[in-house]
DNA sequence: TGATATATCTCGAGT
DNA sequence: ACTCGAGGTATATCA
């Protein structure tokens, strides 16, 4: 990795075009020939970059330099270097990679294992149930056999709503299956989204992510 | 601007937990007290990161350090740092910002100008076709004089379908205007929302953007 | 490889 | 402050 300060200006064409008039900045340069153009301040994404696979070609102009990184696409981005104020290299070696947990899977497959949360004597039928406009998250049988269709979010708004209505309309056409109710599951569900599930016959359930992995074989956590 | 090169391990506990094992690895402070955590490969996006504002806490550990990063919702970054390789400061400055060009709402003035593009004879009645729940792409008459609602995307998920959806029952309800059938127009269509336009009787269309600018460009005109 | 859903999405505009 | 929509979205998963 090679990291660089200068003073540059830098332009992209590609799915779109961009300018960045001239400033100092970070430049960095990753092992993959990457490039990442950095400002001291926003957020974690870079002002202006190239993804790997790419190449850089540096050349000499004038009392700078010329960088021009392009990729398989054609898309460029040119870094025209006024003046270099720190330039160092450093082997990092390879990275091990990030262990996440707590996302939206993470509550499928613990839900799904433990179907009898939404009811006493519920049954799983399948997960990521698929459909022509894709796949239900959970479709299930309450205890008296009723068809239930179980749609799961990190956090539920109305978008999760609208989505399961569409399944509920093609899975109700289905007469092996109507007729299919609906189930918002979410650790947290805005108000919106309680309104219009209530107001479409959806029953909303309240997943407590701590108390499903606690119930969980402690043997398969990530940590 | 701070940079610095260490062996290090990471945990964020936030919106959800996520984990690091030690590695070499680039971690940048920058200005407004956010960090990011870099390998030498992967894209633009850091391994782990804070996003500004954000406190850092520094304090020794052992032969190493260990660096708390704390935000107003309470998500914590916990860098433990064994070794440090590298250590530096710059100072950049503001940066001026950058500027975008050749973006998604040309392609509804485009479209608008050359409304023929979607059927002979076809007339526009106005663009950004106001109504009390937002306005919509381009409101057209067919060459039989039957009214078109067009709703323009750059990429046509099923979301721009549940959109032209909510304006044609709207529309319908205008006897001036009424029936209005719905045109999905969009660069690409994924599969699931053709599927639901369709199923909806609204008809598709892609738009081609070097097209449409091609007959809008004077310098490619025949007269 | 292509299609699809998620994301600690980020970022900006408008209300 | 909040919502809504777009993004050079990126990224992972699954057919």
């Amino acid at each position: 990795m090679r990291l660089v300060i200068a003073q540059c200006s830098v332009d992209y064409a590609g799915r779109l075009a961009a300018h960045l008039p001239t400033a100092r900045r970070l430049l960095i340069v990753k092992a993959d020939g990457s490039v990442l153009v950095h400002s001291d301040g926003g957020s974690y994404k870079p002002l202006n970059w190239m993804s790997p696979p790419c190449t850089l070609r540096e050349e000499e102009q004038g009392d700078g330099y010329l960088w021009t990184v392009t990729n398989k696409a054609g898309e460029q981005l040119v870094i025209t270097i006024e003046e270099v104020f720190h330039d160092t290299a450093h082997d990092l070696g390879i990275d091990p990679g990030l262990q996440k947990d707590g996302v939206e899977s993470h509550l499928q497959e613990l839900l799904a294992e433990q179907i009898e949360t939404l009811g006493k004597g519920w049954r799983l039928i399948r997960r990521e149930y698929p459909t022509p406009i894709g796949p239900v998250d959970i479709l299930c049988r309450d205890a008296e056999g009723a068809t239930v269709a179980v749609e799961i979010k990190r956090r539920g708004e109305i978008d999760g709503v609208e989505q399961l209505t569409r399944y509920l309309d093609l899975l109700n056409r289905d007469p092996l299956l109507a007729p299919v109710r609906g189930v918002f599951a979410a650790q947290e569900i805005k108000p919106q989204a309680r309104v219009l599930a209530t107001d479409r016959g959806i029953s909303c359930a309240i997943l407590d992510y701590e108390v499903l992995r606690g119930m969980d074989d402690p043997s398969t956590r990530l940590f």
